[in-house]
DNA sequence: GCGGTCATGGGAACATCGTTCGCCACGGGC
DNA sequence: GCCCGTGGCGAACGATGTTCCCATGACCGC
């Protein structure tokens, strides 16, 4: 905060002083610089020195917000569970909003690139974090599953979810959109030359292994969960539990 | 240089000689040492330095047998893979086996502490991983699977084992048995202390939330996909798909 | 036999990383 | 008006993966 009876400044002197702005450095303000680096260059970019460096300051300064990186990593994962977000129940259509939700989710994580990996350490248990479940179980209430099963569903659902977005990132860090095109075709064409006799089920069904991009897998993941959940149901059949 | 006329060695040099023993240094080798230390003292505690003095050398001698540790840990993986193991198909309780054939992956996961979190990265392509995608594949078209399910069906239940050791790993490594029981405690005293006008879904079922130790959840997660996966199945009813 | 070549073995160093130590400057309470 | 606590921060510590460069020793063509 400049003073009000400020003296004239010598000009010599003037460059440095406003070089030398007093940036109030806070939490906040740490947490902010940190989720702008992740998203422009990922999580193995980000680090303490990182931080400071873009804030002007030396990695020591942080630990007077934060306690270690662990403990910032925690803030931006609170800060990105605040991202998610849950339609209102609608009975009929419960499934579908569950898988919904789910691909939903799965876009917030890898906007961020990596932090997926870090989430899968820390079940986030922050107020966003239960805002979410809350409403996932509402979701699963309003379609009659009883809470037994919806508690410990939702939990599988996150994890299943998670660690789609850390294959993602993990998959996406080393390799270009390019690179990966042609590494599925090595694959594919290193299934179709496997000896038939020793491996007779995969040679013979290598379409149905490689192919689908990301989003078909991740889809076809959260429909087996959902439908094996709507496959306990006692009574009714739930609706979008039909052959196809 | 040790001329072809070699004199006699100092009696007190002689026990030099045999502790420097020629020990041939192979990839194998390292490998074995690195996995060593893996079983006992976990992933975090498996640097290049470590596996080197465990061999009586330096780090950078390791570097002529495997290209970095990415290879290493590719190495790891891949014998690791070997341990897994499918039984021979029965068509009757095709189900059950896919469940405890999960729950057999994640036990030799988990009998490698960490070494799930490397095995997220580098999906395996070795012969090791090719017999067990066979075998887990030829108990699924044994059950009727038709293929273009089976294929993407062995990609998630594989991602989901892993995702769930990877979990194990790194909340063990933080806490011991006795705090995680705390630690379980303190969750359920703060979601019993939530306002019930705010989260009333959540409030209403902690049980559901909480309960339920690890391997229980797990074989849930598993019994999702498998009843998920039966649920596509038009004509016939698979066995094990009735209500409970 | 013998000299040269080349891969293996390894000591030292480099570039990072997270984190701690100790000092500096400032500002509000006695 | 002094004084002490606290935020800021340069420097340093210990660890990591990896590379440089040199010595050693075995093998191979002459």
């Amino acid at each position: 905060m400049t003073g009000t009876t400020e003296i004239p400044p010598p000009p010599w002197r003037r460059p440095q002083k406003p070089a030398r702005q007093r940036r109030p450095l806070s939490q906040e303000l740490i947490v902010d610089t940190a989720m702008r680096i992740l998203d422009a260059e990922g999580l193995d970019a980000l680090s303490m020195r990182r931080v400071a460096m873009e804030l002007q300051t030396g990695p020591a300064s942080l630990y007077a917000h934060v306690a270690n990186k662990d403990e910032l990593l925690e803030l931006m994962i609170d800060r990105i569970t605040g991202e998610l977000d849950v339609p209102a129940p609608d009975p009929d259509r419960w499934q579908e909003q569950v898988v919904e939700a789910g691909m939903a989710a799965h876009r917030v994580w890898t906007r961020h690139p990596g932090i997926a990996r870090a989430a899968l350490a820390n079940i986030p248990l922050g107020p966003n974090a239960l805002h979410y479940t809350e409403a996932i179980l509402a979701l699963l209430r309003a379609g009659g599953v009883p809470d037994e099963r919806a508690g410990m569903f939702v939990d599988r659902l996150s994890l299943y979810i998670l660690a789609d977005a850390v294959e993602d990132s993990l998959h996406r860090e080393r390799r270009t959109e390019e690179e990966t095109r042609q590494y599925y075709e090595q694959v594919r064409d290193y299934f179709h030359s496997l000896p038939a006799d020793r491996f007779p089920v995969i040679t013979s069904m290598v379409g149905a292994l490689v192919d689908g991009g990301g989003d078909e897998r991740l889809r076809y993941g959260l429909e087996l969960l959902v439908r094996g959940l709507a496959s306990y149901a006692t009574g009714r059949r739930a609706p979008a539990d039909r052959p196809d």
